[in-house]
DNA sequence: CGATGTCTGTCTAATACTGAACACACGCGC
DNA sequence: GCGCGTGTGTTCAGTATTAGACAGACATCG
């Protein structure tokens, strides 16, 4: 008896990297992931904060068992590992690139003091965090409210949008089942039920790719 | 199978809200509210942001079939209704004094005003939010990997650490078990259960009010 | 006092869920 | 082709959890 895990995509308003990019004196960094790449793992030091100008990244956490569950998915212009900011030493969770991606490295102390002289960083960095707070909130809710079978369902249309962000698509990356176990917070058994399930009553299709059905809808909302 | 809820609690650093206060020009207004005195309701309109002067307040939500779910608990200096600085224009849930409170309200565009213009309240803001952030994701983990049981030794801890915020009391308030499910995210049957068992081994004393033994540790650790 | 409401301790039947196993398919490297 | 790794479909026994019921304890109030 033991649960896994569950996924996260933060996506904020609209803010001009480029413009922060170019502000004089802004000590940064900028590094390079390929897919499966691990960003910063879980105990190293945390003195930086990322900005992720393309791709797409995954927050991970793993518990005393080895056991793991993925906590967040991240994308353009999310900030994270922004956990150091509020006085953590450690890194609290791995990060892994899962696409090709770019992120913008900053120390602490820097943020700090381009918080404080650029609004519109500032501003965006709010926003963030406040989008962040209530997408994890909200996350929180959907555990504490709704059984697995409505978590995945939950899960697998935020994926579904997530897709790519400018086109409405409904096709899913390749996602195992034994990631989406993790992603709900339960067994794989669970996650292939549910997966047949949802697809003998023609909520998804899939082979190797997932498409996720506005019907699924349903379920999510049916209480 | 219906979960139900969890508790949190946000603390900060510490932060002069006394000058704060006697920043001219800021527009706010001071409220008292009595214990069990609703502060704003679920579904109503979002436009102010509240700061806790004085006092405890909780965040319950409740879903379409009425069950409710407390989010989280706030106290001094902790900021609550900010989801309407992201945007979001109804209240998404519901805010009770738990205990005699007081809390400044200010207009959501008057606190946009002053992040730019006051650094030492942008600060707190900002580490209220990171510091919220982090403990809301906690909340999230702990559901993810731990079973009831575990949440239930968990929610304790937290609450009897949260008693009074200066002495390190290990005495809780009157909760009831209704009250503890709703945190915990599970029904009173097992927190019954779990109260008993607790007790049984030595973790908690209780007869009305209950006493935290620190050995209740054991049950979060052991792994 | 009797009525009422709230909280606890206890129980039960039904269900959700876990952990583990096994066979099978597929792609990949060599 | 062969071996290997990874992901799927399926089953299953055992456990955890739920929803609901019931009775008793206790306080409050008119």
């Amino acid at each position: 008896m033991k649960r896994k895990k569950a996924i996260r995509n933060g996506r904020t308003g609209l803010f001009n990297a480029q413009k922060f990019l170019d502000t004089a004196g802004v000590a940064r960094k900028v590094m390079d992931y390929h897919r499966g790449e691990s960003i910063y793992s879980q105990g190293e030091a945390a003195t930086t904060v990322m900005y992720i100008q393309k791709g797409g990244v995954r927050l991970s956490v793993v518990n005393g068992s080895g056991k793991e569950a993925v906590v967040a998915m991240f994308g353009p212009t999310d900030f994270f590992g922004e956990g150091c900011m509020a006085g953590q030493t450690v890194r609290m969770g791995t990060t892994t690139a899962v696409t090709p991606t770019t992120v913008l490295v900053i120390q602490k102390m820097e943020l700090l003091r381009v918080l404080h002289a650029e609004h519109e960083l500032s501003d965006h960095f709010i926003a963030y965090m406040l989008a962040h707070n209530i997408r994890v909130e909200e996350d929180l809710i959907d555990q504490l409210f709704n059984s697995s079978e409505k978590r995945l369902a939950r899960t697998l249309l935020l994926l579904a949008r997530y897709g790519e962000q400018d086109q409405p698509e409904r096709v899913l990356a390749k996602v195992s089942q034994e990631t989406l176990a993790s992603m709900v917070g339960t067994t794989r058994s669970r996650i292939n039920f549910f997966m047949n399930k949802f697809r003998k009553l023609g909520f998804i299709e899939y082979n190797g790719t997932i498409k996720v059905n506005k019907s699924l809808l349903t379920v999510v909302l049916h209480e």
